[in-house]
DNA sequence: TCGAACGAACAGACGGTTCTGTCTACCCCG
DNA sequence: CGGGGTAGACAGAACCGTCTGTTCGTTCGA
């Protein structure tokens, strides 16, 4: 089978249109990209991609849902995973990753976000990022209730408030952003102790 | 002088165009929004247009300073003003404000992020916005100073977070995240006391 | 084993729409 | 008669999506 390049290699015409998107789209969003760059960038032609991919649309539900794996899953709930043991600090762990991320090179703001502000929330792509986000509170949810933590559903939408808030305030060039939630998430979680 | 219409009657085309647009771009955000629309629902002929706006990029600054003038300082500063009377009581009663446009027809979520994420930071347009943003940051942070809390820069800052996070929260489906917000805003006040 | 058939990718022209911005021509009122 | 407006054609680019035709490697049957 064919379909596969994870041992190297070439990959793909699949794997190279999604690895090109998923750059193009986390720094310029939906509607600044068109799918003639996608193309070039990925060195693909484009009856490959509209085999691959029958509208952008699909293509930008297919991106969504590798920035679901990888930042939701892989940067933030992993990352946060083996910087902290106790369950409360590995939640407050969420925001020393966010730190790093903050000032890496790859910090490209909040693809859920961006995407539901584009696209409003009543289109089909809002509606997948406002998913995409509820999947990322049921994490932190789940945390909380590990960690003993009464009413883990409502703090999860207080705590979502301090990670939005703070990724919008890096996006805007505040280096402090995340160390500044992190002490107010600090005090939520002594409230809901 | 025929700049202005205040007194009623039919508005010019400056004003027509103005208005339309921002009924529009707050809506829709910047680039999802062309011209030819702009021009049709104001009534304007593109000749027009362009003469009071040499580029969509002017009619955008427009659009942001008056949504400026309009949102940040008639519905967030004198709206919390009018409803409360101690200084900390004007702070939160910000997110009294947020609570009411929350719920309300007209909420259309908060424009300087919109463009700041669809055009991105370096993009002339997102720098405006950012401006924007460190405007209404100093609405808070004076406020905080007529409190006589510490460090109001620094408060401001992580009061913004607060802010943000909610309207986001908001704009996704949660009907309490004002209330939220405030929950952590009295505590944050409490720490800057 | 050789050659036909096939699948997957390639390059790129093309159509129809939309975008920003320019321009001409007219019109109407003070 | 001049300034501010109207209507709308137009240019040039970008957009999404379709389509034609070619190449290359694999598979499979005679």
């Amino acid at each position: 089978m064919q379909v596969s390049d994870a041992a190297g290699g070439t990959p793909n015409a699949r794997e190279r249109i999604l690895a090109a998107s998923y750059r193009l789209f986390a720094r310029r969003g939906i509607l600044g990209v068109g799918v003639d760059e996608v193309i070039e960038r990925a060195h693909v032609a484009k009856a490959t991609f509209y085999k691959h991919f029958p509208s952008k649309n699909d293509l930008v539900l297919a991106y969504l849902d590798r920035r679901e794996r990888e930042w939701t899953v892989g940067l933030v709930e992993a990352g946060s995973e083996k910087l902290a043991d106790g369950p409360e600090e590995r939640l407050l762990a969420i925001f020393d990753v966010f730190e790093e991320w903050f000032a890496s090179d790859d910090f490209d703001g909040i693809a859920f976000i961006t995407v539901l502000l584009e696209m409003g929330r009543s289109h089909p792509l809002g509606q997948a990022s406002i998913q995409h986000l509820a999947h990322l509170r049921a994490i932190v949810s789940a945390r909380a209730a590990d960690a003993g933590l009464r009413d883990p559903e409502e703090f999860a939408r207080s705590w979502q408030i301090l990670m939005k808030g703070s990724i919008i305030a890096a996006l805007e060039g505040d280096p402090g952003a995340a160390q500044r939630a992190k002490a107010m998430a600090a005090t939520l979680i002594e409230q809901y102790r």
